[in-house]
DNA sequence: CCTTATTAGCTGCATATGCAACTATAATAA
DNA sequence: TTATTATAGTTGCATATGCAGCTAATAAGG
């Protein structure tokens, strides 16, 4: 237990990180929206699942990959089903596992979103860096994320 | 309707964010889970208005400064309010506004938070920076955050 | 082998959020 | 002034999320 002040650098420094997500998170969701299209949690998963090899991955490995715990993935992937996007089959390998596969429904719906998400990266984000300083930015935000890996 | 392609490095640099932010809010919300403490978001309002002069602001002024749309105001001040940690009251200038003004109660569960919170920003944020890298990330989140000024 | 512990996934219930419609007041225009 | 439009806030209903408890199957320990 020690000091519990933050400097005006390090206040400034997380807030900015808090606030600037909720901004883009924000414009993710609004452009999606405007477009009649689904959340980003469904491009997410959709994702996923379309670069996995065969176009599946078992239930619990696709929680890892989208940092949602059981519960929402079981009901995420029931979303998807109940629409056509994905299916949901019994694991060969572990009798306690479902794997989740993309359906071709689900691979265009994930095309058709892409340019509306790829336009908000390149205009609220990408459009504010330099190469240089997005390598910088690259090195901070590894630094980040190093203690999470695995 | 350009190329609708990522390099690698930009992939890295957005996935990288979202992912970062992820781990953080996730670690914040899990912390103070564990030691029996309301939500981030509460914080977030109880800390404004704390901030603010009189400790009271516009419920539309809230909003504003915590990235909440009209009817999530209104729901939040609803649980403080029946927690006892903020009242809501006329507007004494417009007629259709209300204000939310933080209680004794509201200041002092903030302070019961602050550690809890401060605790993971030191340890799972700061700690991966020296003041020349913070420097350095607050130059990049500035960048993102001052198309969102105002 | 049998017992126990762990893991994968699902579900009921409570709470939180999004959307659209609504009331009331204020601001603007005629 | 009156008519129109915009803003502040609330609410009903539908959907989404969190929590705790559940089943079934695998893994670990005796």
């Amino acid at each position: 237990m020690a000091n519990l002040k933050l400097t005006t650098d390090e206040t400034k420094a997380w807030m900015g990180l808090i606030k600037a997500q909720q901004h883009l998170t924000g414009k993710v969701e609004e452009k999606l929206k405007k477009n009649g299209l689904p959340p980003y949690s469904w491009y997410d998963v959709l994702l996923e699942l379309d670069k996995a090899p065969e176009g599946s991955l078992r239930l619990n490995e696709l929680g890892k990959k989208v940092l949602l715990n059981k519960y929402n993935v079981t009901r995420l992937i029931d979303r998807l089903e109940k629409e056509g996007l994905a299916s949901r089959n019994a694991c060969p390998v572990d009798g306690r596992g479902k794997v989740a596969c993309i359906t071709g429904k689900g691979r265009m719906l994930r095309q058709k979103m892409w340019p509306v998400y790829y336009n908000v990266i390149k205009e609220h984000f990408l459009s504010q860096f330099n190469a240089g300083q997005l390598g910088q930015f690259i090195e901070c935000i590894d630094r980040i994320n190093s203690q999470f890996k695995n």
